[in-house]
DNA sequence: ACCTACCTGGCC
DNA sequence: GGCCAGGTAGGT
């Protein structure tokens, strides 16, 4: 589920109750969500968070020692905040005691989402960090006009190829092109500079509106105590195919781009 | 530009 | 039982 405004969302929750706390220890119950395990416990133990950060929908923690913690939740992880007396969890992967009875929890029924420390100061040298395009919400019109002269392909691939941007995801690439009122189908090559500007403008207000409404939930994304998130009751075409669209009432349709489903109105979508 | 794998769980 | 799901990585 989580995309740029789900990432942030947590980001935003959970930074000020991290930042100056010390990791006292903390529990892997599922290996394979980190690396290095199981050094990985052993490392983080005892190190105080300094800092954190995001770009795209990836974290992470500027810890002490010059180490970092990314963490990306992928499909369906999330962060909880719990006390340590508190009846664990059913879907708790990674376990973090920071003190004051409190446990910070990575959650994640699919256990898809990932773990691990970086070395050094600069997180821009991990392999993912590096493939990266611009962070999606501090994107300037220029420098997007810029990256996309350059590319070629499908328009919605194009806004889920993390590369180009960083942070649109399933959700918000469908919401993005229906307020930019282009067909997802469309190749980029033949969008015009209005469109190109219409474009750029829905990215940014289409997280934008994620943030402000504390993301979207489905099924797992929650903040940090549990309460979900708003955006699902304004979203326009993600999730609605073959229900009406709600400017225009045209039936709205639907397809495989990328493997992935798209929806969008025939109506309103040029 | 595809395809598959990684996983679990909800829904039909 | 089969299909679907917010994502990414690794292969051809």
């Amino acid at each position: 589920m989580p995309e740029l405004p789900e990432v942030e969302t947590t980001l935003r929750a959970v930074a000020p109750v991290l930042i100056g706390r010390t990791i006292e220890s903390v529990n892997v119950l599922r290996p394979n969500m980190v690396n290095n395990h199981p050094t990985f416990a052993k490392t983080l133990k005892g190190k105080t968070v300094l800092g954190m950060k995001r770009h795209g929908k990836y974290m992470w923690m500027e810890l002490s020692g010059g180490l970092n913690l990314m963490l990306h939740l992928r499909m369906s992880g999330r962060l909880g905040l719990r006390k340590l007396k508190d009846t664990p969890l059913s879907r708790e992967r990674i376990r973090f005691e920071i003190g004051n009875d409190l446990v910070l929890v990575f959650n994640d029924p699919r256990t898809l989402g990932r773990l691990w420390i970086i070395e050094g100061n600069d997180v821009y040298k991990d392999p993912s960090m590096k493939a990266l395009g611009p962070d999606a919400l501090t994107l300037t019109e220029e420098i997007f006009l810029e990256r996309l002269k350059k590319k070629r392909g499908t328009l919605k691939s194009l806004l889920l190829n993390q590369s180009f941007i960083a942070g649109v995801g399933n959700i918000y690439g469908d919401e993005a092109c229906f307020i930019a009122k282009i067909d997802p189908r469309r190749k980029v090559i033949g969008l015009s500079m209005i469109e190109r500007k219409r474009l750029y403008k829905a990215v940014i207000k289409t997280l934008e509106q994620g943030i402000y409404n504390s993301g979207t939930s489905f099924s797992d994304f929650a903040d940090l105590f549990g309460k979900p998130g708003q955006n699902q009751h304004s979203l326009m075409v993600y999730g609605r195919g073959k229900k009406n669209c709600r400017v225009c009432n045209m039936l709205l349709e639907s397809t495989k781009i990328a493997q992935r489903t798209t929806v969008w109105c025939p109506g309103c979508q040029k």
